[in-house]
DNA sequence: CATGCCGGGAT
DNA sequence: ATCCCGGCATG
């Protein structure tokens, strides 16, 4: 399911937030843990168009620094195969995997879950550009340097003859003053291979390349690599992490505080496959600094406040759905859920858990008979309303429906 | 009476 | 389309 901001109800909404935030931050932080969020979600959508170029520029160095052979300065050589692996991992830790890039620009559709999968995963591409409010950051973030230009310029300065070592030098130098180039990527996921053999462990990015690793290290086949007969193949295992986590981590200027990245994990606790991520961690970390994993689930939240404002007569056929994988869901259209947890619950509210499902489900019930003749008014529901719950002094605190004397949104019998 | 909200007006 | 409100129905 799509959603989209006027900029109008942004602007209404995030006022009004702060009050809100005000108001109930006595009996309800649950609220301004959500509200917060938020706005890290939105700060963190904002980078989107920036994201994208980067990893296009990724993409790019991998490229070029996948081609630069490691140099002969080990002798052994599992000493060698160690930097590899090395090499390896830097490389795939800084970039995504190409095989999920990001491919010529599709309408968007998979808004609802999709993108949460990763920066460079072609949805996200793709629906990035509809975000009515990103677009323009495109143009007009100053921090973003054009990408074309940016990859260029960052091409023959970290390309030439650079040993493998080098590619950790180069990396952290790039992260601490090169800091334009590689601003911020979005999360994503890659896959890598895992040496499953016992006091390995070793990761690479290539199913080849740990077939490989597995065949000269632990199978002793030295000399041709090409004969395989499969047996490597128990010896290692796929495993998708997120890179996300190490871009943040990485650079300094995430305006998100993790404190409040935290917060989204009760709505939208189920960040796909994100789960394997654990394991590598430590392998990230042995490179880079280490790192707030909450970061990247706070993607995952969509911002649906006062979506029943943006999209009123949407209802829902099916209710809120979280797919078991968890690689998409979507959302009620209905705020509750994710803004207004706390508040229904509050002062003098009865209905212990109703939320969307439950609401949804009286509301099909009521509008079922028909009664083609008189009194199309509805029977005025009995459960309270924006104005009873927050009352006249908190006005603005009630749906829009609520506060143009229409039927209620929010809280439907 | 307070409340929910339809109908309709204003912008 | 968005916003507001008179006025009626309801409890």
């Amino acid at each position: 399911m799509t959603f989209t901001f006027q900029s109008e109800d942004l602007k209404r909404d995030s006022s009004r937030k702060m009050s809100q935030q005000h108001l109930f931050s006595l009996a309800m932080e649950e609220d301004v843990k959500t509200a917060d969020t938020k706005k890290a979600n939105r700060v963190l959508d904002h980078e989107k168009e920036n994201t994208r170029s980067i990893c296009l520029l990724e993409q790019k160095r991998k490229v070029v620094s996948s081609n630069i052979d490691v140099p002969p300065a080990r002798k052994s050589s599992e000493e060698l195969d160690m930097d590899k692996v090395t090499a390896a991992m830097v490389l795939t830790s800084l970039s995504t995997s190409p095989l999920v890039r990001s491919p010529p620009v599709r309408p968007n559709e998979g808004l609802s879950g999709s993108w949460k999968e990763g920066g460079c995963v072609p949805s996200s591409t793709s629906s990035s550009g509809y975000w009515s409010w990103s677009a323009p950051s495109d143009q007009s973030n100053p921090s973003t340097p054009s990408p074309p230009l940016s990859a260029d310029s960052f091409k023959p300065f970290r390309s030439p003859v650079q040993p493998d070592d080098g590619i950790d030098e180069s990396e952290a130098s790039n992260l601490l003053f090169d800091e334009p180039i590689p601003r911020k990527r979005k999360n994503s996921m890659k896959v890598m291979f895992k040496c499953l053999w016992k006091n390995c462990g070793k990761v690479l990015s290539t199913a080849a390349g740990i077939q490989k690793h597995i065949r000269t290290i632990h199978l002793g086949r030295v000399g041709d690599s090409d004969y395989s007969d499969g047996e490597e193949d128990f010896y290692y295992t796929e495993i998708k992490l997120n890179t996300d986590s190490v871009a943040e981590g990485l650079s300094s200027l995430a305006p998100v505080s993790p404190s409040q990245s935290l917060t989204s994990p009760p709505t939208f606790p189920i960040p796909d496959s994100s789960r394997t991520e654990t394991p590598c961690a430590k392998t990230e970390t042995k490179l880079m600094t280490p790192l707030s994993r909450s970061a990247p689930t706070t993607l995952y939240l969509v911002h649906t406040d006062h979506a029943y404002q943006a999209t009123p007569p949407v209802t829902i056929p099916g209710s809120a759905k979280f797919t078991p994988n968890g690689s998409s869901f979507s959302i009620s259209w209905q705020s509750p859920p994710v803004t207004f947890t706390g508040i229904p619950v509050s002062p003098t509210h009865h209905h212990p858990v109703s939320t969307g499902e439950q609401r949804q489900h009286s509301h099909t019930i009521l509008s079922s008979p028909p009664r083609g003749t008189v009194s199309l008014r509805k029977p005025r529901g009995e459960g309270k309303k924006c104005r009873k719950v927050y009352g006249m002094e908190n006005r603005d605190m009630w749906c829009t429906s609520c506060r143009w004397k229409k039927a209620c949104q929010r809280f439907i019998d």
